[in-house]
DNA sequence: TTGAAAGCGCTAACAC
DNA sequence: GTGTTAGCGCTTTCAA
């Protein structure tokens, strides 16, 4: 009797996992499975992973074992020693998670990410672009296997050292700059090109072009989209009505109200992004010329279809860019020497009715 | 010269790290750090760790030679050894991380988490609440610190074993089943009572309420403050008018139109969600009854106010209950045994005109 | 088919 | 101040 208890301790199961009167009982371990089971550390380690060769009964034994002991294997401490280093994890970086654009994108990813047993986190920045770095040095700590990131920071060259270590990397929204990579973009300039030329052939000459934070080249790109209308068509040169660096909602509908209420407002809008877009729509309804001043967004977004008039935009479908970021992600990691790819997800003008307003006669 | 490569040897930083041919250059470790500055690995993790005691020259030329070696710590590796065991992560889980509503939740997490250097996984049940174990063992099997779930699955009682070994739980928007924990919810019982009361006293007898599954308590509670309001309001029997277990905008739509085009339609309607409101928002403006039938809908959403009428609701503050749920993650993981504790964040009527459409005469 | 030993990258505990 | 040793929970390698 002593000598089996000498023969346990020597297994090292040093505490047999007794609850304490607190309740607590602490996480078992394949050491305390292998020692409830009578069979050695990597017996259990085979058990737990399929792999084969492992004899009926012991599985039996094992699993017996584990289920008694609620041993849930530690996914950390195995990626540590396994080949590849691999930890199953990526991470995703954007403005923010609850933008609805980038909510479906993050949506996206993980629909594939699941399907591969891979697990996402999440990060915003938090209104503050310097933190970009800090948050992907922070994921890169944590060995993420890959990163999706909508670039926001001026400037992306600080990936490089990154990348060159075996981080995968797949950009949304936008190409970073300073650094090549697989991206996942729509067609920003021509879909905007597009939109702003059925403004002119209704008849528009007045057209405003309301953008976001410059720096971005989504929003550089739209803004040249509005540029090679305008150009091409015989219509007024565009400068004064023409604002950028919008942030938020909130900007948005006081420089659209601050338009409209000019001397000479514009007839029509260009809204370059989903937050801008709502941010008009409330400024035009604030003044009631909703029904009289053309808008086109760019970005869908919820109830656009049920206002009256309903608002025209120009639509990307972000859940979809989620998934294909994340498949170039993984073929990324499945073949870290393929060149750099950019893919193209169109968009195109869903018209409902604030688009096709004519300006007054 | 032979033997000072010998030594290095001895060190063992056995490949130096030089780039291969494909630009590929694994990441470094402590050990290669402390063999580049010629101190020990300890040192490395002294200066890596910013702990005390370590003279300033060699801090120098550790921090030179983790520069040099574009070192990053590896935090998976550092949290197996370090004491309490603690992954400075947590996970979310929820249905849907792209509804507006848990979007925010999400946000107001990662803001809280994101102080304490926490990073936070997302997942969501992709319509399949049968899931929501098995994404709870996958976080659990990384060693989440903690997970915030807003319970789907009809019963929870599978937490116990996990919070018994220390998972810390926060539940959020409603409360779990056959487990107790930390819970952050609004006053959905009462909160619906006086909308709906509201609704009465505008003179509506045939009031519709349209909810979602009724397995979830937060519908159970909204369809019990339904029926508070209308057993005490000399109303008709509201037997007729309610449909339940809605599960999509488009589903919602659909009944709001079945009930809007019946033989005695209702003249007001309660919808006990965001995307419940929004279908009906839909049913009502394709019928064009909306400025003619009441509506008030629990939750807030994006352009509610703009829409004619603007549609009242009774609204949460979910960025505020990711907030609090963070912070009540927090609280327990600093103390395990604080009892469970139940924060009820208030909901309260915002009138924007769709609820107070009295019925026609 | 099973197991013992070494070690992933790091920190804890204890030397010196 | 600095270094050495052991070991976190697991996989790899190799021997039996």
């Amino acid at each position: 009797m002593q000598y089996s208890v000498f023969v346990m301790t020597t297994l090292s199961s040093p505490q047999p996992p007794l609850e304490g009167p607190s309740g607590h009982r602490p996480r078992s371990t394949m050491r305390e499975v292998a020692a409830l089971a009578g069979v050695s550390l990597k017996t259990v380690s085979r058990v737990v992973n399929r792999e084969p060769g492992v004899s009926a009964e012991l599985v039996i034994r094992v699993e017996r074992a584990a289920a008694q002991l609620d041993f849930r294997p530690n996914l950390t401490a195995a990626n540590l020693r396994r080949s590849g280093q691999r930890t199953a994890t990526i991470g995703l970086v954007f403005e923010d998670v609850s933008n609805p654009f980038f909510a479906s994108i993050l949506r996206g990813v993980e629909e594939v990410a699941a399907q591969r047993g891979v697990a996402v986190f999440a990060a915003s920045l938090d209104e503050d672009q310097s933190q970009e770095q800090q948050i992907v040095e922070a994921f890169s700590s944590r060995r993420v296997d890959g990163l999706i990131l909508a670039p926001t920071a001026v400037e992306q060259g600080y990936l490089a050292n990154e990348m060159r270590s075996g981080l995968a990397m797949a950009f949304v929204d936008r190409a970073p700059r300073g650094v090549e990579g697989d991206v996942i973009v729509t067609n920003n300039r021509a879909a905007t090109r597009d939109a702003v030329q059925q403004l002119i052939e209704f008849g528009h000459q007045r057209i405003a072009f309301i953008g976001g934070v410059s720096a971005l080249p989504t929003a550089e790109d739209r803004y040249n989209g509005y540029l090679d209308a305008m150009m091409a068509a015989p219509a007024r040169v565009p400068g004064d009505y023409v604002v950028r660096d919008i942030r938020t909602m909130a900007q948005a509908e006081k420089s659209v109200t601050e338009l409209l209420t000019s001397a000479q407002p514009p007839t029509a809008l260009f809204t370059a992004q989903n937050l801008i877009s709502m941010g008009a729509v409330r400024a035009l309804r604030a003044l009631s010329v909703e029904k009289s001043t053309a808008q086109i967004g760019f970005d869908d977004f919820e109830l656009a279809d049920v206002l009256n008039p309903g608002v025209t935009v120009v639509a990307q479908d972000p859940r979809r860019i989620g998934r294909l970021a994340a498949e170039a992600l993984f073929a990324r990691l499945a073949d870290p020497t393929r060149q750099p790819f950019t893919t193209v997800v169109p968009s195109a003008v869903i018209s409902r009715g604030s688009g096709e307003i004519p300006p007054p006669p």
